[in-house]
Parts: structure tokens; C-alpha cells; sequence
DNA sequence: TTTTTGAATTTGGTATACCAAAAATCGTTG
DNA sequence: CAACGATTTTTGGTATACCAAATTCAAAAA
């Protein structure tokens, strides 16, 4: 059995719904009917909204329905800036309290991104990508350190694998991940630094411009 | 009117009883008593938990009762790590991003704390030093910067108390904060964030001490 | 036709009832 | 007397009922 409590299934099927784009932003989230549409009853599905709120994917309004957030560019942009602090942060501390049985685990994610990457389903890769991140949030040893990363990348999910899908490049990727384990392996904290700004230092502009983008095609659409 | 809701201000209550000792770790905290305690019943009291397990003050265990959390010397040192990183990091965007009147308006909380240091209450006092620094984070102009220092803020406001209480120097604070001022006013990021360092650099280790000191005393008194 | 007002409806907030799992209690048995 | 086990109690999880605020919409008046 998954032990998950019910509340999390139904913010996860929710969440799963909102990143898709089944509810797009600005829908309201009425307790009842999607209580109901989902056979459960209002306590959980109340609490699984507090738990997308709490993750900013809805917001709350005072005697309102809940509603889809739509995100501007200036919080997302806001996010990426944090979560590329958090993981020259990482990168810093990781150098210092990451083991090599942690290292050669990275190396080994890295490898498998470059086996795969042709053939393998974009949408696994990418999650590969995200997970070679979480990964070496986790390195830094510091718990607080990795859970906020988490909650980052998730937030950032729809944005990064929307921006992701421009910049498929084999070489690019699997280069940049590789002198980020290296700089790890030889504790160089200076080298771990670059090697983070050279990969996630265009992460900003891109996904400000596929953002731009999808809103430009929205308006055409409308 | 406060037009704060009723599992907020049964979450802050209950806060308060944490922060203040009157419901020391280990403490479990049950929907049923707690909410006839307060004459509200379990639905918002439930809330009140979950708001409280989010800021970490307690602790869910599936199918038992929560219990008020007990949090280990590292995961407070873990906390003051990403702190310090926030706080670096809100100097340096604040270098570029602040307008004058937010300067004034900080250095005007360093007027009064200068003016009222040793005739205000120490726990003012100690509100008006954590206002500084609030500030400052909302001086990067990074709404998820802010928020997150806010909330590590309010996760450490214990142990620091505690730690201010030792090193209660009039001369310090003043100067430390001034000179942060100081070089955000020459928009000179390399200053400020020396001056971040020169003040937050013992910070983990005077938290630390008064842990373990207080974790002592607790077994003495056993 | 437009505006106003008030009643019906919708919706989140709160209280309560019910259930199942886990603890605790207590009696039984070896 | 100790160890085990059944039963009672406690407790969180879920469902439902009720309420008040807010919205909506229609009817009536200007």
C-alpha cells in the first residue's frame, strides 16, 4: 500500500490537473464540487487545498472560492533566483560534507542521462535532470537546504520543463552536469560555483521568454 | 477589525504557549482536549495544527497524536545556515534594488534602536533587531526571499532570543547594523555582505552554546 | 429601460457525528 | 507473580449537518 494519506492523493491528482493544464489558472476549486466529482468529502479534499495553497499553486481569498494561481513572471523569476542561490549553496556546502559513495551516485545519474539521453521518453529525462538537482540539494547535508530546493523545483516544474524543451541538447547537459561532479570530486568549491552559474545562469532568461511566449499565444487565442 | 481567521489565531495562541515554555517539547497536542480547552471545535483546531506542523513547531505522526516538536541542535543549525545565506544574499539585491526611501526608512530603525537601547523593554528591543533584518529581506525586492525569511525568522525567534539575551551590547548591534546601512547607501555589495558576515558570523555558534546550556540544565533538573 | 432591492442560492467556515486503528487497561492463565 | 490477550478507551480521520457571508438574479419601481 502507497501509505499516503487521503488528503495528499487528492492534492497530488490535483496538482497532477493544474501543472497539465486541465484547470488553468484563474478556475475555482469549489470544496464541494470537486469533493463530490472525486467521491470524497469535504474535510480531505479542504485540506488538500491548504496543501496546494501552501505550495502556491491556489490561492486562498477570505469568504471566496479558491482559485488556479497564475503565477507572474516577476514570482517565478523571484523562484528561479532563489532556487539558483540555494544551489550554489549546495554546491558550496557539498564540496565540504558530501561523501564519495554520494558522489559516485551523482556520477552514476550522469551516466545514465548520457546513455539514454536520445532514446529514452523526454519527459523521463527530464525528470532524470530534476532529480540529479534534488540530488545534490541533498549532498549539502543540510535538511532545510533540501527541502526548500524541493519545494522550489516543484513550483518551478511547469515553468523548467516548458523552457527545457528549447534547449534539448545532449552536449550542453551532459557536459555541464559533468563538470559539476568533477569540481565536487576535487572539492573545489570555486569550480563548483561556475559550473552551477554556467548551467543554470541562462535558466532565468529562458524561462522568462518561453513564459512570454505562452502569454503572447494565450492573447492570440483569445 | 483584525480580520484574522479562527485557525490563525488559534494557531497563534498555540504558539505562544510553545514559544513561551508553557508546552514544552514532547507535549502532545490533541484536536479533541485542546479545542474544548479553547471552545472551538476539532475543525479548526485541526487547521491550527497543520499550520503549526508547517512552521515545524510541531510534529505530525501518522494515526498519534502530534506532538510539539523537539528540534535537534542541527536542524537549528541548519536553519541559521540557510539565514545567514538569505540574509547575504537580500544585502546583495538590495544593493541594486532599494530605493532611497527604504534606506531612510531602515536607518530610522537603527535611529530609534541607537535612541532606545537601554531604556526599552528587552523583548521590544529584540523585536525592533528582527524588524531590521526583516526589512532588509524585503529590501531585494524578492517576495520569495522575504517569505522565506520570515518564516525562518519565526521558526528561530526562540533560540535567538535566547542567544541575544548573552550578547546584549549596545556598542555591537549599533555599529554592525550601521555599517550595513552604511554600504547599502554606496549601493557596495561587497561591503554589505562583509558586514552581514561580521554580524550574523557567530550567530550559529552563540545559538549553539545556549542550546547545549540549556539542554544541560534540563538534565540537571531531571 | 434602468436601477434597486430582497430573496434564493452558492460557498466557505464551523460544529458534530461516526468510524477504524492504536493504546491502555485489566482480567486470565501458565 | 509474570506474561499474554481480549476488551475498553482514546484519538485521529472522515463524513455530514448547519450557519453566515457573499453572490446572483429576478421582480418591481422609477
Amino acid at each position: 500500500m502507497p501509505e499516503e494519506t487521503l488528503p495528499e492523493q487528492i492534492a497530488r491528482q490535483l496538482r497532477r490537473d493544474i501543472l497539465r493544464g486541465k484547470l488553468p489558472p484563474g478556475t475555482s476549486i469549489k470544496e464541494r464540487d470537486n469533493a463530490a466529482e472525486m467521491g470524497v468529502s469535504r474535510t480531505p479534499m479542504r485540506e488538500a487545498i491548504r496543501i496546494l495553497a501552501q505550495e502556491g499553486l491556489v490561492i486562498l481569498r477570505p469568504a471566496r472560492s479558491p482559485i488556479v494561481a497564475q503565477p507572474s513572471i516577476k514570482e517565478i523569476s523571484d523562484q528561479v533566483e532563489v532556487l539558483i542561490a540555494l544551489e550554489k549553496l549546495s554546491a558550496e556546502l557539498a564540496c565540504k560534507n558530501a561523501t564519495e559513495a554520494e558522489i559516485d551516485a551523482l556520477a552514476a545519474t550522469l551516466d545514465y542521462m548520457d546513455k539514454n539521453f536520445e532514446t529514452a521518453d523526454p519527459l523521463d529525462m527530464f525528470e532524470t535532470d530534476m532529480g540529479f538537482h534534488a540530488s545534490l540539494a541533498r549532498m549539502s547535508h543540510n535538511d532545510v537546504i533540501a527541502e526548500l530546493h524541493r519545494t522550489l523545483l516543484e513550483r518551478l516544474w511547469r515553468a523548467r520543463y516548458l523552457a527545457a524543451r528549447r534547449r534539448r541538447n545532449r552536449e550542453r547537459v551532459i557536459v555541464q552536469h559533468g563538470s559539476i561532479v568533477d569540481a565536487l570530486r576535487n572539492r573545489d568549491r570555486a569550480a563548483a560555483l561556475a559550473a552551477i552559474e554556467a548551467h543554470l545562469g541562462h535558466l532565468d532568461r529562458d524561462i522568462r521568454n518561453v513564459l512570454a511566449q505562452e502569454a503572447e499565444a494565450a492573447l492570440a487565442t483569445e
